[in-house]
DNA sequence: GATGAATGAGTATTCATTCAT
DNA sequence: GATGAATGAATACTCATTCAT
């Protein structure tokens, strides 16, 4: 008799969960809130007990992982031992990461938030920003260093690097990517290559004067 | 001897720009019917003569200017004395060109189909799929002829530079970016030399040799 | 060049002709004006230059074969060398000779007037009750010659009677009955053995006194 | 320790109670769900809660009253003490004061699906002749017994039986009947003579021999 | 906390009818 | 006469949200 049942926070994240499920599932606009309350197994008007409506269950998971990955970039960019190139990999790989961990959750994050730009997307694009601005700091550091080439703006850089990732995350979301461990790891590799490296054909850059 | 006051064509096509307009304001999901028929001036009852649903005006909407973007993609292809850098540059140019001659149809079929995983964008996978394999083959190409690295799977390459292209889109959807004639010509430039060249400092590429 | 490809009184057939098929086919409520229209082959608009309404095709349709038959209820009552019994035979092969002839106009007429309780029936009350009347006085005679037993009133007769007819042409309707000439005539019989004989077993009746 | 207000089954016959005298008094296809919940009382959205459609009430209320008179039919054949015609005289009798006890339920039973063939009637047409069929199994043993002629089908004379109550039904819902308690015994046995009886003057059959 | 009955705003779609050509 | 574009009244149904129990 120790220990009620479910505590109110587990109730809570059984909805966002089970939300995550049916969001990336039907879509936000298309599922019902008793659809996610069927997926939770309570009823629905318990769900207005611990959110105000539908809006703020996707708001409410969109931010607890948008956060997550704010905080990522800035602590990679803290890193002063890595390169900018080192960095880039280390966010491409927690966000790759993300996705094959819960696909489901970086699914709803980018289609239904980041990508719609007449609803959450505009809602949210103060949060948006945020993360491209850190990873432009990133690049800047990096074209301060002379690591990086300076002929395009650091923003414009980081919103390229940042849209290959949310392109090959679309990708497997189309299922027009394989999926597999090896896989990801192969289009991690991908991704920071073709940023960095680029498409032309030439030689490898000289290795950094002093090192 | 006066002309007929409106033709059936022409009706089609008011109703059909006035649909861009609103769906680029308010959002596919947002708007009612009844707004794109005041938006073009008629009766909504109208709208269902020459559509069978509001469906249908977004897919028509698409597919028009969508076909019309790989029939250039393919045709670009086609001009053998291009490099493939310079033809990557050409459908740049197309494509930012099309956004900034009628910005609301460009953000309609990236909002509201392209990137609607959930539904418009799977029904017209097909399309998309046929654009990224256009592009795809310039990019076999090219690395084909040592032009371009063949390091990543020509199918990569192209996601991420049509990701590199949506994504600059979105940033003057997003309002992020700022508009205005050399604004664009700017962006052209840093897509191209982002993707081709890549971020990394480095000598420029041995030029070709008989050259 | 001497006659017009079509007159105005072959068009209004036409188009109610074409209107008994797809009553029959749809019903009423279920059609559409233009489904009539591309039965008969014609614009849809013509069918105001001939009725005020689609309500009046049906109005009309009714009236014209509904007339007739209470017409010739009218001319067997009026041949007095019939018996009671005869008169209702007659009326009987009439009545399911209709039917056999164009089912589709007498289903329309059943169906969506006669029965229909809510709508054209109470409005055509008229008309059905005149045809109850001229059947009710062919029973009363047959009653005071002696013929027909009075313990019941001529007019629950007739309605019983009438009532007969229009159950078996229900059942050809529902397909619960066959088609086919013998059918027909085995109906025909059937109807007025059972209707004048009635169900009970017994001697059949005395032949009338004098004759 | 007071009772619920209103329990979930009360609420939907109240809602099915409703119906019926919308259904009754502007016919199905004229009504507007939200009549019948203006007649109940509720918000229609609440009809949704207890039917999954307009049609879905129609049906229910069919079913629940046809089931209740196929199982009368069944039990009244099942007493083998009674003649032939003192079960059809049952049945009559059933069927009359169904009407008598809540005419507006008999009439949307009858108007508005066993004689809309081209709506409900060709839905329901299974029930409507599992019906006929336990009506002409009694006929079939009377006949058998001798006590009916056996000159017609059992089926054709079920038609023509249940045919002829409809018919009287639909006397009182056009007003071409009197209604009252004497009204409705009277064409009880109006019904039963007619059809047993026939029309035609005779001598009664003779009694049955050992009686 | 938990339930689900109750509410009613919101909207796509149909289709009879009109009327300019 | 003939056409079919144009109109807009009419309506079933969905679903987020509230709230009594």
């Amino acid at each position: 008799m120790a220990t009620a049942r479910t505590t109110a926070a587990e109730r809570r994240r059984q909805i966002l969960d089970a939300a995550v499920r049916v969001f990336a599932r039907q879509g936000f606009h298309t599922c019902r809130v008793s659809d996610i309350a069927d997926e939770a197994g309570v009823a629905y008007g318990l769900l207005y007990h611990y959110f105000r409506s539908k809006d703020e269950v996707l708001d409410t998971l969109f931010l607890e992982r948008w956060d997550v990955m704010v905080e990522l970039i800035e602590q990679v960019d803290a890193r002063t031992e890595l390169t900018a190139r080192e960095k880039l990999a280390a966010i491409t790989s927690f966000i790759i990461d993300s996705y094959r961990h819960d696909p489901d959750l970086m699914k709803v994050v980018i289609v239904e938030v980041t990508r719609a730009a007449n609803t959450f997307g505009r809602t949210h694009l103060d949060a948006i920003n945020r993360a491209y601005g850190s990873i432009a700091k990133i690049i800047e550091k990096g074209m301060a260093s002379g690591e990086l080439r300076d002929t395009i703006t650091p923003q414009f850089a980081a919103m390229t690097f940042y849209g290959a990732i949310e392109q090959a995350l679309t990708g497997w979301i189309f299922d027009m990517l394989p999926t597999g461990d090896e896989s990801f790891e192969q289009i991690k590799g991908f991704v920071v290559d073709t940023i960095c490296g680029g498409l032309d054909a030439r030689p490898a850059p000289d290795p950094p004067a002093g090192v």
